[in-house]
Parts: C-alpha cells; structure tokens; sequence
DNA sequence: ACTTACTATTACGTTAACGTAAGCTCAAGT
DNA sequence: ACTTGAGCTTACGTTAACGTAATAGTAAGT
C-alpha cells in the first residue's frame, strides 16, 4: 500500500529552502533521524512532516531545544497516556504562550495601520488630493 | 504641564523584568539615547515606551537590527512625508510576514487542541470514564 | 569614617544555530 | 581513465544577544 517513496537530502533541502548543512545539523541534534542506506541519508514522509514542524517552529520564534520537546510530545502521545496529564499541563503552557504572541502580532499589526493611515494622510495632503477635485 | 517624570536604569529594568545589562546594550546598539546627568543615564517616558517596543519585537521573534528599523521607520514617520511612499511599502512587507506567522500560530494552536483532545480521550479510556456512571 | 546601594565602564566569556572550508567516497556519464 | 555531481565527515569560524566578572566612582544612611 504505502510505497513509502524516499527523499534524498538535496530533495529535502530544496523543497524547504534550507541548506544541506541544517538538516545535517538538525540530525546531529536529535530532531530528525533519517535512514542510511550506506553512508547516504535517506527521509521518509514522517522525516519530512518533522522537518516541517521544525521550520513552522522556529518562524514562531521557538528554539530548537523547545522544538525537540514539542517533537518528543508528539511521539508520547503516540506511544503512551501514562504522562498523559503532564503532556495536557505543557500544551496549555505553550497555549498561553502562543496566544500572547498573537496578542503582540496583532498588537503590531493594529499599530501599522495607524502608521499607514498617518502616511497616507501625510501623503494626501502633500499632494493636495481635496484640493484638486 | 508634563513634568517628564525621568526613571532610572533600574526602575525600567525592574519594570520590565530585564537586567541592567540589556539595557546598556540597547543603547550600545543605538536603539534607545537616555540622558545623562554626569554618567549616570536617566530615562525619559520616550524611552520607556521604545523600550517596550523594543520587547514587543523579540518576543515575536525579531531581530534587534529589524526592530531598530522599525523604530527608525518611526522617527522617520514623525520628521517628514517625503519616503512615506516607501515607508508604505516596507509596512505592508512587515505585515505580511506578521500575518502569516500568525497563520503558523494558529496552526500550532489547532494542533495543539486535537493533541489535547487526544489526550482526554486516552485518558478517558484508562480511567474508564464511561463504564464508572 | 565606614558601609551599603546604585551606577558606571571595560572587556572577556557564552550559547545557539548554523556557515564554510578541506578532504574523502562513490556512482554515473563521456 | 577521467571528471562531474551528490553526498559524507571533521572541524574551525561566525553572529547575535546578552552574561559575567573586575574595578571604580558617588550619594546616602549610621
């Protein structure tokens, strides 16, 4: 059924822009573990759904040492429940992390559509736009 | 009328709950230009709020040179109109890289909550939730 | 006069997250 | 046979954003 089709490193690095380096070095942190047939690297679907989790993470601002706990979360709640309870504690915590960041991306956002209102004013009347009907 | 209430580096790091180290190193970076009486900095409630601008910007995961470009953009915004053109143009790049980390965090979120529901489920089960009436 | 509490400057140290260069392997194409 | 291309390891280098002394001035309290 799952022919599991195999990327290579160069496919993987393209696909995500990344270079050849990070993903090694991403390996030698422990947040991927790829395959080896011989010397070469070889990613399954599951190495690439992770590697691109480890990107979403780090654009939200989060370490890769906080990654890798998110990620082992992930393989917890897949293997056992026995944590369960901690694991729900974490989640949350993050919860509320992550909605305070929202809070200060909208809160930048709100304060740039004042700054563009203000520049667009400045610019109207620069140019005169009510008096030019 | 306003008395300009001036703080000093310790009352903004204790506010803020950074160290005086950072603090000095802001103002290294020309990022933020307290007074002096003598040597000792005394700050203004300009100051206070670039700074509070400044912490905004790292916890959405910016770089202190993108922040002070940002804050130069504001200067910039209060002195004259002449770039505002441009000005508009680097605002809405900003917002665009924003909303789409916002769109990351909500991804995260969504995540999180079915990683959460899982748990309860699985909890649920081993604690025989539906078989104690 | 002495200590305590802040503040300052100078300068070396540290951590994360890769970059970069050197040198080697191995299969494929010409 | 030779070169090109992709991949590998090892290892030193780099940048950002502070941390951490070490040392010193200075005003206030006792």
């Amino acid at each position: 059924m799952s022919e599991e089709r195999l990327f290579t490193i160069s496919d993987l690095a393209r696909d995500f822009d990344i270079t050849l380096r990070t993903i090694r070095f991403y390996e030698e942190q422990g947040l991927i573990e790829p395959q080896r047939e011989g010397r070469q690297r070889l990613f399954t679907h599951r190495d690439r759904a992770r590697l691109k989790l480890i990107l979403r993470g780090k654009r939200i601002g989060l370490a890769l040492s906080e990654i890798r706990e998110i990620l082992d979360l992930y393989e917890l709640a897949r293997d056992e429940a026995s944590q369960s309870l901690k694991l729900l504690q974490l989640l949350s915590d993050r919860k509320l992390q992550l909605e305070e960041q929202r809070q200060d991306i909208d809160a930048v956002l709100a304060e740039i559509d004042i700054l563009e209102s203000h520049c667009r004013q400045v610019i109207d009347t620069m140019t005169g736009k009510d008096a030019t009907p």
